[in-house]
RNA sequence: GUCCCCAUCGUCCAGAGGCCUAGGACGUGGCCCUUUCAAGGCCAAAACGCGGGUUCGAAUCCCGCUGGGGACGCCA
């Protein structure tokens, strides 16, 4: 089995295209096939070099691997369509001299009144054939006046057309239906349906998984590859990638791109396994597998035949298990430019990057995406009393006189008190209880303004032995200066005593 | 306009003629856990588009309608 993944590089990688990708790698792996990436550059006014990297280098980041591509090389190479072009014109030359293509020298205004006026009357809006009668000595003698034809194959017609979509069954169409497809262009650059049926056959791709959209393209393809003498794969259409309005997924509906996602802090086996549950299911109660898992489960016959609704809600609880389930050390070095980015200044060590694991799970536990780590840590590195105090509702909260006794207590158990871990906390906290006789939300969330400057956050069991792990690190760790527990409540108090 | 594809909770899936009183997940609501915010746990509400057939029996098969989507480029 041999599949392949065939964008065009005139943009980013959409989630749309990246599921086409992702599936394409399902079936391959699945099968002990081979993916093949081929770059299909032959508009030349919309491809670039730029988005043709920034195409692999998203495909590389959410692990899909292929076997032969522009970048590995291959048999049969070369896989970028601008590079091949040789070949498009030797095959377009033997249809012409066999009568399977013609000559077409009908200029675009000409083709577009022509169109216009068949809708206006009802008929399918087909090219109407006007080039197809000239004999050869007519059309080389135009060409010898200056004339710069297109290429167009004949489709035979009066019969039908039908190929068996591996998702959706048979599918067929009328020849008439079909115009005579140009199939090089004026300046002997190849269209689509051309190159592709080229490509497909040369690079011997067994089966041809990609978009729905494509679907009215393969009676064409199929009609090619029988007057060139090659066996059609077999087409696997996919449904299309909806927004949450039902249009087709795009930049008013948010994120379309993978580097999109990516920036928002997705992990990419968190997107891969979305993607891979928008159209078909690895089976019933199982939504959450390892990508392996589901390419050994992948059946091409058991994808939907509807459009999907990409839903960034589920993308998001997906991507928390994901989370959860990372080690700590990864997800803290992914943190870094998420950190840098919100204004923390960092250049984490070694040292540095161990702290940020370790103080992770609380991050990890209870957000949805790595954008979100900094803001939910940032009592960690941040800290300031009377910034605090000139929020109203901490200010009211210490008017009391009973939190006021919690803070004391706190600001003096703490003095002496050395760098708090789990345990020590708790018996410091044991120790204010029985001193002011306070327990619970009254007892704990004074403690929690004190120490963090802020009404809520993180469980302090977690954060405070991180705080003063923190407060322990040598400014060459390369992280923001982390004040300890004691300083910070010596802090509160004096900024509550001059209030 | 012509051709093609599609149709189960708001969303994603399960359902391959009786296992369906239609199952799971996200989201939503409630409850629980809890020193706060989250996270987590539990419970609940929520769907077979409509009309005809076929069959003893249809969410499942057939036809029509309606609705949605795609294609009709010297774009891919």
């Amino acid at each position: 089995m041999r599949v392949r993944f065939a964008p065009s590089p005139t943009g980013r990688l959409h989630v749309g295209n990246a599921r086409t990708a992702l599936f394409n790698w399902l079936l391959a792996r699945g099968q002990g096939g081979a993916l093949i990436l081929r770059i299909e550059d032959t508009d030349v006014e919309r491809s670039t070099r730029e988005s043709e990297e920034g195409i692999l280098r998203d495909l590389r980041w959410l692990g899909l691997t292929w076997d032969e591509g522009p970048d590995v090389g291959g048999a049969r190479g070369p896989y970028r369509q601008s590079e091949r072009l040789h070949l498009y014109q030797s095959y377009a030359a033997e249809l012409l001299a066999a009568g399977r293509a013609y000559y077409c020298f009908c200029t675009m205004t000409q083709l577009d009144a022509e169109r216009q006026a068949a809708v206006v009357e009802g008929r399918p809006a087909l090219y109407a054939g006007t080039c197809r009668r000239l004999s050869s000595e007519q059309a080389h003698a135009r060409i010898a006046g200056g004339e710069r034809p297109a290429v167009r194959f004949r489709v035979p017609d009066d019969h039908d057309i039908v190929f068996r979509d591996l998702v959706r069954g048979d599918v067929r169409f009328h020849a008439d239906v079909i115009g005579d497809p140009v199939i090089l262009r004026g300046d002997r650059t190849p269209a689509y349906n051309f190159a592709v049926v080229i490509d497909d056959a040369l690079m011997a791709v067994t089966h041809v998984v990609r978009g729905e959209d494509h679907i009215s393209n393969t009676p064409r393809q199929i009609v090619m590859y029988e007057a060139l003498g090659f066996t059609p794969p077999a087409f696997a259409h996919l449904a299309m990638v909806l927004g949450p309005d039902h249009s087709p997924l795009s930049k008013r509906h948010g994120a379309t791109s993978v580097a999109e996602f990516r920036a928002r802090g997705y992990l990419p086996e968190a997107l891969l396994n979305y993607l891979a549950l928008l159209g078909w299911s690895p089976g019933a109660d199982q939504e959450l597998l390892p990508i392996d898992e589901l390419a050994r489960r992948f059946l091409i016959e058991r994808v939907g035949h509807s459009a999907g609704v990409f839903d960034e809600e589920k993308l998001a609880w997906v991507n928390r298990h994901y989370l959860k389930m990372a080690e700590p050390a990864r997800i803290a070095e992914l943190s870094v430019p998420y950190f840098q980015s919100e204004g923390f200044e960092m250049a984490p060590d070694a040292h540095g990057l161990e702290f940020l694991a370790s103080a992770m799970v609380i991050a990890t536990s209870s957000v949805d995406r790595l954008a979100q780590i900094p803001a939910r840590l940032r009592q960690l590195f941040h800290y300031d009393a009377e910034q605090a105090l000139a929020d109203p509702r901490v200010l009211d909260e210490m008017q009391a006189e009973a939190p006021q006794r919690v803070v004391r207590a706190l600001a003096t158990a703490l003095a002496t008190a050395s760098r708090l871990d789990r345990e020590r906390f708790r018996s410091v906290a044991q120790e204010i209880k029985a001193q002011t006789g306070l327990k619970g939300k009254q007892l704990f969330h004074p403690i929690r303004v004190a120490l963090t400057g802020t009404a809520e956050g993180p469980e302090l069991d977690l954060l405070v032995p991180a705080i003063d792990r923190g407060a322990e690190l040598p400014a060459s760790a390369g992280l923001p200066r982390v004040e300890g527990c004691s300083e910070r409540a010596a802090a509160f108090v004096r900024a509550l005593g001059r209030r």
